[in-house]
DNA sequence: CTGAAAGCGCTTACAG
DNA sequence: CTGAAAGCGCTTACAG
């Protein structure tokens, strides 16, 4: 492959010019600007990553870690990451937990990162002490994205958790409902998400303000995916005396919820109604009521924040600075959505 | 940070006999292993990739193209050919193509993966002559998985979408349809997945050998996705004289049509039946009739055949080779499943 | 089994 | 605005 030497030779400059135009830094002549450029594009040139890196101290690249990717929420933050780093001409350099202890050991554990990447975006990803401190020692620039845990220095782009089960709590009591069951996220899980916890703070919070004591029988823990709602369900219907309603910590969780009430005989919404959040591409195909919150745009939020140092850009005059308040999170606004999946219960 | 020489010198050795020890070449000593296993440790020593490639001339990455990330079938892919590349200590460079041509044109006609990748894989990524010229003259190894583009000398593993399709069309018939609608990928884009193009040919072929004349009026093209099949089948109805099934090309595509078919105050599958193909997850939810294909399966399989000849590895004694003749695809099992969204048609 | 030394292909002060 | 030269932190023949 051709070299620097060679884009140098044909141009009839040195290898520092040529390196100078073609990162379009200011210090170069216009003439010989042109001259560089059709040298590189004649030769067919591509920089050497590993050596620009090496030489420059800089990688091009942000790691984005996810919980899992198949899930739709991380799924659209990642394409809206990409969309953005791709932009940018960052490289994205993908980390999918999947639950593997060994993965989140060597993605926050060890100095992997360093010397690998520039920017670190963590997406729903609960830390421990330990993470933390390590995190810390990278000294690298991140961002947090979804609740998971506050690192210290990083900017957080999130929803209100606590909010967005309130509201959803609250539509189905405007309905009439009262027994209003919750199914969320993994108890057993020692790293539960922040996000499960929240949510099931305002489902509390929302029933308590009705004068409503939260029954603990109506409130099953299982995992944030479809079969995980199914299943929790399951038990919701095993414990007897049905609720009315079912609020599920995400739209996931809720379209499993559906298969295991349709499974037992039940109608959506005339037996139990049924409400999720996030709204997913397939929510309004399930007709599944939720509460809507803006996953691309969190992603996009959060990219655009990190490559903020980065590149020191200075904000565009006139532009809302991203934190209002350094170190308080950006919340991006969530709307609920009525569809068929609630309705008033039956007259008792 | 700590660097290669803090690490010899604690160890007492040279430079060259770290990286050795490090990367576990089998000329080193057990004791000298040991003690430089030991001094990185105790250091936090971690290598620095930009470094290592320079020198070595090997990145260490992988470079994984889907036109959507989102996707189920994409989603699905990258999460299990992660898993793979993780365990082999490989970086998953993301692109997702995501229909920018600008994109496209990045990562498949310069030599900017050259230097960044050892290795490409193309999910589903269909190719003009340009691109595969560009490619061939990258020199780097690759596969493709689903069909796509075939790439001279790449492996190619991917399930018979003919097949797929024929086997769906006959399901139909089998129940007594004989107005059977197709609907599927988009039609005005020159870069047309062969995926779309081969399914149709299954269903065509299934109704000819049932005796049955292709409708051109029923055949409507879209987009691989839920408003895709929305739209579809919205303009199917709107030609009149609805089908009593639809074969969509792809689940995503049989939830759109199912929602649209609701829309339309029609029952599925008294009114119509829908069929389509993939197994997502949801499938189940909706009571979906599909074809599944092992999504998760076909990217772990071309992942190993990536890696293998990166690696050098022989086959393990008694192990097939991965393809039984070279040159010819891979082709994995699919199976139809059927739940309550076919059914015979209304008697006439 | 181990080491000294060259070299991978860039970028960056430094000097002009 | 441009160039000569050092240096980024490894790996790899080569020699022993």
């Amino acid at each position: 492959m051709t070299r620097i030497d060679d884009v140098a030779r044909l141009a009839g400059v040195s290898t520092a010019t040529v390196s100078r135009a073609l990162r379009g830094l200011p210090t170069v002549s216009a003439a010989t600007r042109r001259r560089v450029l059709a040298a590189a594009e004649q030769l067919e040139y591509a920089v050497s990553p590993s050596a620009s890196r090496l030489a420059g101290g800089r990688t091009g690249t942000v790691a984005v870690v996810v919980p899992r990717i198949t899930r739709w929420f991380f799924g659209t933050v990642v394409e809206a990451v990409e969309d953005i780093l791709q932009q940018a001409g960052y490289d994205l350099l993908l980390y999918n937990l999947g639950g593997r202890e060994q993965v989140r050991a060597r993605v926050l554990r060890t100095a992997d990162l360093h010397k690998r990447v520039d920017a670190i975006m963590l997406v729903a990803t609960p830390l421990r002490p330990t993470d933390l401190t390590a995190l810390g020692r990278l000294k690298l620039p991140g961002v947090t994205l979804s609740s998971g845990t506050v690192v210290p220095g990083w900017p957080c782009v999130r929803i209100d958790d606590v909010g967005v089960a309130r509201t959803a709590t609250r539509h189905l009591l405007d309905l009439g409902h009262r027994r209003i069951a919750h199914i969320t996220g993994d108890p057993d899980d020692e790293l539960a998400y922040t996000t499960h916890l929240d949510r099931r703070r305002g489902y509390r919070e929302a029933l308590c303000e009705a004068g409503i004591e939260p029954d603990p029988s109506l409130d099953v823990e299982s995992q944030f995916t479809i079969s995980g709602g199914t299943r929790a369900t399951e038990e919701l219907l095993r414990r007897g005396d049905p609720p009315t309603a079912i609020f599920a910590a995400c739209d996931e969780m809720a379209m499993g919820a559906m298969t295991a009430l349709r499974d037992a005989g039940l109608r959506v919404p005339q037996d139990v109604s049924v409400i999720g959040v996030d709204d997913h591409d397939l929510a309004s195909v399930l007709g599944l009521s939720t509460i809507a919150q803006p996953a691309a745009e969190q992603g996009r939020l959060a990219t655009r924040i990190l490559l903020d140092p980065l590149h020191g850009r200075a904000l565009p005059p006139g532009s809302t600075p991203y934190l209002d308040t350094p170190g308080s999170p950006v919340i991006l606004p969530t709307r609920l959505i009525v569809r068929e999946s609630t309705a008033p219960p039956r007259a008792h």
